[in-house]
DNA sequence: TATTGTTATACTCTATAACTATA
DNA sequence: TATAGTTATAGAGTATAACAATA
């Protein structure tokens, strides 16, 4: 019973999934990174950002939390800090006086739009290298994946 | 200018690269969160005795910070942690008195022991939905993707 | 002098529960 | 009563700098 293959057929750390999906993530992040800290954005700050770009309809609190895999309570926190840096602009639903519409004010497009050009060179540096195809049939499986069901935590 | 498309050609939100792999990643730990949270685990700790497992040699805290994507920081308060609970051990190197050796501890192997089968048994339903040889692939998509050098922040 | 690892500090995010206000 | 969102609280990780011990 040694330590590759003792621990009840654990599969070795190199193919372990979600270390290979990490380790991808880190090097697509790892060039991005300081940008958004020159723009002082956090990781998160940013994909809330990037899901407002994503629509031009005012988003919910609850539906823009979902798509970025944040806690509401956290997101609450980061909503306050956006709208007081004048990055989002908060509305309240009209025919429901809880709900909450959220969507990037002017200023917010355009520090995406600032932050853009970064992004879409390290794409093509990856489409480059990796080819476009081979990265656009990724993405199709890593979507499939993420829409298996895989259940519920027991 | 639209949402959709004025922001110097940014590509829509479900076609983001991180995001597609923060997304599946989130779908495979999903189920496998709530069993660390039994065991006092974080995802961080268990990627580092993860890690550990994958060797049969101790390794040094700068190695393992590489692998498992934490900071010297991190890993150093975690280490004291990890081994006030008896899960690792700690020892020096003999030919450099700087360097410290990490290995896991018998009760460390164990909880590792305990948690795999479940991990298993979620990469078991993975295959099945998605198909074996179709998870290999992505794999190694993901290897080839993580290894291309992207570059280092500008 | 350079390197390994730890400690200090401030901030952010995670996670759960409790609370407010609408419905 | 149930739902949307916020606030409270505790804890863990991120990030940078400063430090001690060793090389």
């Amino acid at each position: 019973m040694d330590a590759m293959s003792g621990s009840g057929t654990l599969r070795p750390f190199e193919q372990s999934l979600p270390m290979a999906l990490l380790r991808a993530r880190e090097a697509a992040m790892r060039r991005f990174r300081p940008l958004l800290a020159e723009h002082d954005l956090t990781e998160q700050q940013w994909r809330v950002l990037r899901a407002l770009t994503a629509t031009d309809r005012p988003v919910e609190p609850t539906i823009l939390a979902e798509r970025t895999f944040l806690l509401a309570p956290s997101l609450s926190r980061m909503l306050s800090n956006l709208e007081g840096r004048g990055l989002i602009r908060r509305s309240v639903a009209a025919h429901d006086q809880r709900r909450s519409l959220i969507e990037l004010s002017p200023t917010g497009r355009a520090l995406v739009q600032a932050v853009a050009p970064s992004s879409e060179a390290t794409y093509r540096h990856i489409e480059e290298r990796f080819g476009v195809d081979r990265l656009q049939h990724l993405l199709d499986e890593l979507h499939d994946l993420a829409a298996l069901d895989l259940g519920e935590p027991t």
